[in-house]
DNA sequence: TAGTGGTCTAGACCACATA
DNA sequence: ATGTGGTCTAGACCACTAC
């Protein structure tokens, strides 16, 4: 398959952004400079633009430029929510690594990620605070080796935001997700981890991400106490309203 | 503000499938057609059917044509899960109307719809069900009286699909939604209705509903079993991976 | 006034589907 | 071979922002 230009264009805004040229916050060069700069016409520019705004990567403001968001894929549409109030609200959460290994995929996992039993997989547990007391979230993720090989080194810090290392690290662009959410109810060991009673409701979210040519790369189960989070999407294009 | 040209392929488009030349299924002309037709470029043509297709109501197929989609705004992304599978289906569920009636909104239900306290609303209550026997979700929904008048009108049928009513009877057309889910326990009153035990898990979908040039006009409340219901949602976009 | 993104045009050429 | 959507070009003009 021949590579579309403005695909080449994707590529290159992803990697100034890889490489520390571009970072959160950053006007991005205008229109007419990238059309020069990489010898294709405005509206190429303006079509690869278009798809990282639809990924919320960038935003544009008219008669200012176009920026760098920072959109935040690891904390999904899944919350923290105050106590008492309905509204999402975008707390950052606090999160440590207690697990981390190279491990051969079960068949669940296998199938969730579409390889073969026993295949290779980079194995991650997460846990979530809002305070230094008991986490207020479990994570766990499954990894395809290949695409993020060393990440189970423990002398690699993992940042709060685990895809931002791994577009820096790896050169691997998370570009989108599928998320599933349940409501469940706490097994023994969730219970204890999360300090709620056994039997209490918990929401679980199921989520396969994707990245840019490479597909399929991570499969990740969220557990969450019920009584802390809300999950927030919006569908169709709010600005046709 | 002055009238966009895209707006009005957008808007020749709502209207072929609101009065029924176009519905379901259907190919609408082709770009170079509603390029004539209309007297704009393709160009602009294109760019109206690309919005319409980030909003799903249309999808494209290279060689073929452009297609009305049966994408269904009603079913939001909170689907009927079936016993013990874990993937949401999307199984349609038979809609009752119980209620409905013209109120005065509380102070609640006015701040949710960005109205005065008093003022007019049409409220609708709905019950789903998979089989004849208790329904599986109660749904609550809020209109700002202007937009629908006459939805209270018991002679007007209700079919399971309230929006596509809505966009044919008052042509107005939901085009985004803006959903919050959290977990909850259900009361007495909504456990006897779902014939769970009270304080069994329920899902709660908190919902507001824009439409083309009218903004916010709709607020919902849905309740639905937790054993019965998923929710899935895709962030980015898929075909950038 | 200069620079940005937003809209719109009028083509060319390519890739896919159908007959 | 014909018609469809997909990519790409090379402009023009408008609307918003900053100085």
């Amino acid at each position: 398959m021949k590579k579309k230009l403005y695909e080449t264009v994707i590529d290159f805004i992803h990697e100034q952004i890889a490489n520390g040229s571009l970072t959160i916050g950053d006007l991005i060069p205008s229109e007419s400079q990238l059309s020069k700069k990489l010898n294709v016409s405005i509206g190429t520019v303006r079509k690869a633009i278009d798809k990282l705004e639809n990924t919320k990567l960038l935003y544009r403001h008219h008669g200012k430029g176009t920026y760098v968001s920072d959109y935040n894929f690891d904390n999904s549409m899944f919350n923290f929510v105050s106590y008492g109030s309905g509204t999402g609200s975008s707390i950052r959460i606090h999160k440590t690594t207690p697990v981390r290994k190279k491990i051969k995929a079960n068949s669940e996992i296998s199938h969730e990620l579409g390889i073969k039993n026993g295949d290779d997989v980079i194995y991650i547990e997460r846990r979530g605070y809002i305070d230094k007391k008991s986490p207020v979230m479990i994570e766990k993720s499954w990894w395809i080796a290949d695409t993020v090989e060393g990440l189970q080194q423990t002398n690699l810090h993992i940042p709060d935001l685990l895809y931002a290392l791994i577009s820096k690290q790896f050169n691997t662009h998370i570009t989108s997700s599928k998320e599933v959410l349940t409501a469940g109810i706490a097994n023994k060991k969730n219970s204890e981890i999360l300090n709620i009673k056994p039997g209490s409701p918990v929401v679980i979210l199921h989520r396969h991400s994707y990245a840019t040519g490479k597909g399929l790369v991570e499969f990740r189960i969220t557990t969450g106490r019920a009584d802390m989070f809300s999950y927030t999407t919006t569908i169709g294009n709010p600005d046709d309203s």
